[in-house]
DNA sequence: ACGCCCACGTA
DNA sequence: CGTACGTGGGCGTC
């Protein structure tokens, strides 16, 4: 662009700092969206890539280096102690990144220089020198100003502006256009002026501007100096003061511009990428594939950069990139066949041997619209093979045929088709009339197994995560195109209308960001070695709750009706109590008004804090302040009304909810079973959450009553284990008198309490088994001797002595839950019986509570997750048992270690023995697994 | 309208 | 100062 043209050089030299780039990167990109996964930050170094090879390829230079300035001082400290005082200060998380882009750098065959005793800044000026004598146009690509004074004809600064995007190309004429001095004057000009960036003070109440005007006066800085006595005013007298600063500063910032580098320009060609080592850094650093393929593309052998655009030799690995697939619509059932006839799998394509196949004949099917269970509507459906779609709209999708013509398709390619969200284009489908056989792979359930803790709640989001398109984002938030955009980025699925042309359009993008995904993430499933859980647990247990989530559970909505009347009752008293005795109508759901009448007017004395400060109203406190103020009645009597109204209210609010829920077209109540949200492997029910129904007391406990057979079923069966995370606990540490304990089949508790305390068993107080069995749970949980003694409001040293005496019974079970923590510490995750993953960077945290955290969590997430592992097992066999087995009863709840099943008429013996035996034998353990089952008229009388 | 805090329900 | 979730209300911010 500002080649010039006039000066006949021997080619380009791009001298990048190294330093002033990784700053910008660094703090250009969020780093929650660029660390890998063990928590090394890579923000900085995918920016410092991505901004480097837009630099390149737009300026297509031939020679290229890199400078970075060393640790330890250089000359300019000796003459001022503050100097880049602020920049030392970089924070830890972009100086571990600098060996990774140096290690880059060096991968992509770009040479890099530091100089112990110069800064980058000065390597820069000497290389920029070095190429102006070799007859070089020189580019200096650098965010730090001091770079200007080299500015000439053959010299050109690109500096960045507020976005990186926009490069400026600092020229002579630019430099004087911008400060009004030429760039040999500028460093006079930043003498006087100081630079806060790197903490070097100027003339107070001196700029740009009068710094320029000064010195055009004068014609140097030397100049001004003389006649300084000549300013008047505030500003000269500011410089009188002020000019030992000035000269000092004029001192540092001069650029050295003759360092002995031991290099020549010509040495400073591509020379070439070593494929292997950057290989082996992306996988480190956890970048895709595309980020790769543009690094090759700029990179490869130099060569890119010299030739015509166009001319590129070694093609790059374009396979990753998101092609907008060529479409057709299919208006009936003969041109979706005909497509489908054009698009069948390559025969000899099936290597049959895993990951391999070929792109080509892998199919992604996408279907568009409202997933919600008991409402879905499909919009469109998209088929994609090789590259080439076929789009099935709302109006094609309501003429029968062509649905045969797509069930057809759907039915024989599904062995080898993706999805994202297995369970979500069952219902599309199913919208539809179409019953979606298992696909090959999912890449929603994929993206969930690799990284169970990211929450993809878009598919655009899950793209950015595993693809690099971020790219394409950055670039578009450079240049200000979202805005232009913003219309067509919206969701199409909220107002659609008949004519599909633009939904179809993100179902399109939708569909070709589905075939990217599945080709990042099928080789690293099997990269990780979890095929096997994708396959034969998650893909089934999605189909199962398909079909949980369908049925959804059947409520007697005339009982919700009068509880929640008879709750808010309840709570109106209360809250009336509770206004009497504190004088003033606060209300009672507001924390903040609830302190200020506590602990201000009623002048009570606080217990806890919350995590921000404040201080806790919870139930805890307020149970300790009514025990602690029992003799002040206006006191108790606001606290024990306030109590009462809060767990009334709640139960109201809850049934509330429970109501708003009910599906008016067949009085059921369908929530969505959230299967790639809890980190551990565990289910999660949201709209409504069915998992969290009163169960521990009476009044709450009613609720349950209204969950009811629906019509066509007698009765409500509810399964569950016995204590699974203490048996899994006992089994994965092969703790022979834990295992011995569930064995003997006594009551477990007791048992073990009679261990721990050296007692026979019927001598064990209810206390005693009370505390081993808030003692073994806890253990699951990372539970400290203090909460332990919280919670059993025992002193913490009894419950020290009793951590003591049970780990002295159960010595392995100590040695596991240690080692689990010691293994993801070093693999950086943890994993379950069934090979599902969990990472923890926050293991490595600086922060002590962070760690800690992140040390109970990882204790914990084997066992829980084993857990959840074994009842999807369960629920599947279970599934196919009643199905196999020809009967009507089903399952309709999971609530992590229970299943509710709606029993049919006659049905109620043969179900039981099935369910309980998928449950009992999911998997077989050293320890029995045991489950309770019970069945009733409702959901609370089949407790058991 | 959105996001955070608080509180509280479940396993 | 025990793991894993989801929801609703208040309240501050936009």
């Amino acid at each position: 662009m500002a080649q010039h043209e006039s000066t006949p050089t021997r080619g380009t030299l791009l001298v990048v700092d190294g330093h002033s780039l990784a700053f910008r990167a660094f703090f250009a990109l969020p780093v929650d969206n660029f660390s890998t996964s063990s928590g090394q930050a890579t923000n900085a170094v995918w920016g410092f890539a991505s901004m480097l090879s837009q630099v390149i390829d737009s300026e297509k230079p031939d020679h290229l280096a890199v400078a970075f300035d060393v640790k330890g001082g250089t000359f300019r400290n000796e003459l001022l102690p503050q100097y880049k005082g602020t920049r030392d200060a970089a924070p830890e998380e972009l100086l571990t990144q600098l060996p990774l882009i140096q290690e880059m750098l060096a991968a992509l065959g770009v040479t890099y220089i530091e100089k112990p005793g110069y800064e980058g800044d000065d390597v820069i000026g000497t290389l920029a020198t070095m190429g102006e004598q070799a007859g070089y146009h020189t580019l200096v690509l650098s965010g730090d100003r001091d770079a200007f004074q080299l500015i000439d004809d053959n010299i050109t600064v690109l500096y960045p502006g507020h976005h990186f995007k926009d490069l400026k190309h600092m020229t002579p004429d630019a430099v004087v256009a911008k400060y009004k001095v030429t760039p040999q004057q500028y460093p006079d000009l930043a003498a006087l002026r100081g630079e806060t960036a790197d903490n070097i003070p100027g003339v107070p109440g001196v700029g740009d501007g009068f710094a320029a005007k000064w010195i055009n006066q004068y014609g140097s800085l030397d100049a001004i100096r003389e006649h300084a006595d000549e300013i008047g005013g505030k500003k000269g007298e500011a410089l009188r003061a002020n000019i030992d600063q000035v000269m000092l500063n004029r001192k540092v910032n001069a650029l050295v511009r003759d360092v002995d580098l031991g290099v020549t320009v010509d040495d400073l060609t591509f020379s070439g990428i070593d494929a292997e080592r950057l290989d082996a850094l992306f996988t480190k650093l956890e970048f895709g594939s595309r980020t790769k393929s543009r690094l090759l593309k700029t990179f490869n052998n130099g060569v890119a950069p010299v030739l015509p655009s166009g001319a590129t030799a070694p093609a790059a690995d374009d396979s990753a990139t998101l092609d907008m697939p060529h479409a057709e619509h299919a208006t009936d059932a003969t041109s979706l066949r005909a497509w489908e006839e054009r698009h069948l799998p390559a025969a000899d394509g099936k290597t049959d041997d895993g990951t391999a196949s070929d792109d080509a004949s892998d199919w992604v099917l996408y279907a568009s619209g409202d997933a919600r269970p008991g409402r879905a509507a499909v919009d469109a459906v998209v088929l994609l093979a090789g590259g080439e779609a076929v789009v099935v709209d709302k109006t094609a999708l309501a003429d029968d045929a062509t649905v045969d013509a797509l069930r057809d398709a759907v039915d024989a390619h599904a062995d080898t088709m993706t999805v994202h969200g297995y369970k979500e284009h069952l219902h599309l489908l199913a919208a539809a009339g179409i019953a979606l056989p298992a696909p090959a792979f999912d890449t929603k359930l994929a993206g969930y197994l690799i990284k169970p803790d990211f929450h993809a709640d878009t598919l655009e989001q899950a793209a950015a995560q595993f693809l690099d398109l971020h790219l394409e984002e950055q670039e578009e938030a450079t240049q200000g195109l979202l805005d232009i955009d913003a219309g067509e980025t919206a969701d199409g699925a909220a107002a659609d209308t008949a004519d599909g042309a633009e939904p179809d359009r993100g179902a399109l993008r939708d569909a070709a960001i589905v075939a990217a995904l599945s080709r990042e993430l099928r080789p690293r499933i099997a990269a990780d070695g979890q095929s096997k859980l994708l396959t034969d647990i998650e893909l089934p247990v999605s189909r199962v709750l398909y079909g949980l989530e369908a049925e959804g559970a059947k409520v007697d909505e005339r009982r919700l009706e009068d509880m929640r009347a008879g709750f808010a009752a309840d709570a109106e008293q209360a809250q009336r109590i509770a206004w009497e005795n504190a004088g003033s109508r606060v209300n009672l759901q507001s924390p903040k008004q609830l302190a200020k009448v506590l602990f201000e007017d009623m002048g009570l004395k606080p217990t806890k804090r919350t995590k921000s400060g404040s201080y806790t109203t919870n139930a805890d406190a307020l149970q300790t302040l009514y025990v602690r103020n029992a003799d002040d009645d206006r006191a108790s009597g606001f606290l024990g009304a306030l109590l009462r109204h809060r767990e009334t209210n709640k139960l109201k609010q809850i049934v509330a909810t429970l109501i708003d829920a009910v599906n008016p077209a067949d009085g059921r109540i369908h929530t969505t079973f959230e299967q790639t949200v809890a980190a551990t492997g565990r289910l999660s029910s949201v709209d409504p959450n069915l998992q969290n129904i009163p169960n521990r007391n009476a009044a709450g406990r009613e609720i349950r009553s209204a969950f009811v057979p629906g019509e066509g079923y007698e009765s409500l069966m509810s399964c569950d284990y016995s204590q699974v995370e203490l048996r899994i606990m006992a089994h994965l540490s092969g703790d022979e008198a834990l295992i011995e304990a569930f064995r003997s089949g006594a009551d477990f508790h007791r048992y073990v309490a009679s261990l721990v305390y050296q007692l026979p068993v019927d001598e064990i107080t209810s206390d005693q088994r009370g505390h081993v069995k808030a003692m073994s749970y806890g253990l699951a949980y990372g539970l400290s001797t203090y909460g332990l003694s919280q919670q059993l409001k025992i002193s913490p040293g009894e419950a020290e002595g009793l951590k003591n005496k049970y780990f002295a019974t159960f010595g392995k079970v100590h040695d596991y839950l240690e080692s689990c923590v010691a293994e993801a510490r070093r693999k950086g995750y943890t994993e379950t019986m069934f090979g599902r993953r969990r990472y923890f960077p926050g293991l490595k945290s600086t922060s002590r509570n962070v760690r800690d955290a992140a040390e109970r969590a990882a204790l914990n997430a084997p066992i829980q997750g084993t857990a959840a592992d074994i009842m999807k097992i369960a629920m599947i066999h279970a599934d196919s048992a009643l199905r196999d087995g020809g009967l009507k009863s089903r399952i309709i709840l999971q609530i992590h270690d229970e299943l509710v099943v709606e029993i049919a008429p006659g049905e109620a013996d043969r179900a039981t023995s099935l369910v309980r035996d998928a449950m009992e034998h999911a998997v077989e353990l050293d320890v029995p697994l045991d489950v309770s089952t019970g069945i009733g008229d409702d959901w609370q009388l089949a407790a058991h």
